[in-house]
DNA sequence: CTGAATTTTCAATAATTATTGAAAATTCAG
DNA sequence: CTGAATTTTCAATAATTATTGAAAATTCAG
């Protein structure tokens, strides 16, 4: 397997995995493009290389920005935009922790607490059967919320060192 | 928000929410219909509440067997196969971060593994860094699957406890 | 300002994924 | 065994999601 080949197969089965994460599978293959490439990339060289039209290449773009992968890098003399991917892969990793912890735990919380708040006489066992339910949910969520806040705050330091030892 | 209102609310946004985790919406449903459901449910059963077809309700029950998440329970003197979901909130994180574990993660490291393994000079800058990239992704792997095979492991405890303490 | 270069939007369409429901397979009471 | 009850499969179809590409909007050199 040459570079050639070995970083096709990287951008293909890139976007396949991210598929079973929710993750739009372009989205991830245009991240996956621009982790292994050194210089910024305009819109059109994204396009050249994934074979997708401008529309889909913009779009994508922007939405990896939102998620602070990938920023605009200025250059004089030029009118065109580049990207270039943040590549220290222990920031990726907290980037799209912070953003899928915003995304879809936040709400989650938010709707738990709606649903404790259910009305009915609580010594009805379906109704405390139900609420039960949703607390045990909710403290999880919760748990998992405050966890996930201190493995953003403390970067790449969040499983290095000490964390494997409290388990041992 | 009546008790029948807050169970349908319940399924529906559990549903919704599993779709951006890249889970079949209905398989939530289902499973969520079967965490706030005491006794066990046959398929006819989940037919009927979730006004789906056999055969979907079928294909969703035996996945959620797949991930362990649900359970066929036995009933003499009844032919139908009844089913219920496992309760305890902490299993279930378990069990789910193993099976995705088991699917996602470990398919990556191989990808990993054989990209590292690209031929060509390795003083070529384009090789260098290609593969640089790849070891970094890789040795993040191998890392969180430890971590996440640690909590496996160490199953409710695993973030309960001691954990906080080591980040505060 | 002007207008060419570039980016963004979005309706139409394509591709993918989920669902149906009837036929086939399986199970098990009698 | 038999055959009714039940489960499973899977081709056809529906629903959802992603992509295209041209038109509109924006940007900026001159």
């Amino acid at each position: 397997m040459n570079i050639a080949e070995a970083k096709q197969k990287f951008i293909e089965h890139w976007g396949i995995l991210a598929t079973q994460w929710g993750i739009n599978r372009t989205m991830a293959q245009v991240h996956a493009l621009m982790l292994i490439t050194e210089k910024p990339l305009s819109t059109d060289d994204i396009m050249a290389e994934l074979n997708i039209s401008r529309g889909n290449a913009n779009m994508n773009v922007r939405e990896l920005m939102n998620w602070n992968l990938v920023r605009k890098t200025i250059t004089q003399g030029d009118r065109k935009e580049y990207f270039a991917a943040e590549k220290d892969i222990w920031k990726v990793a907290t980037y799209i922790m912070e953003q899928r912890k915003k995304r879809e735990l936040d709400p989650m919380v938010k709707l738990l607490d709606e649903l404790s708040r259910v009305e009915g006489d609580k010594r009805n066992t379906e109704i405390k059967s139900f609420t039960d339910t949703v607390n045990n949910i909710k403290k999880f969520s919760v748990h998992a919320d405050k966890v996930i806040s201190v493995m953003i705050k403390a970067e790449e330091h969040w499983f290095l060192g000490s964390f494997l030892k409290v388990f041992k």
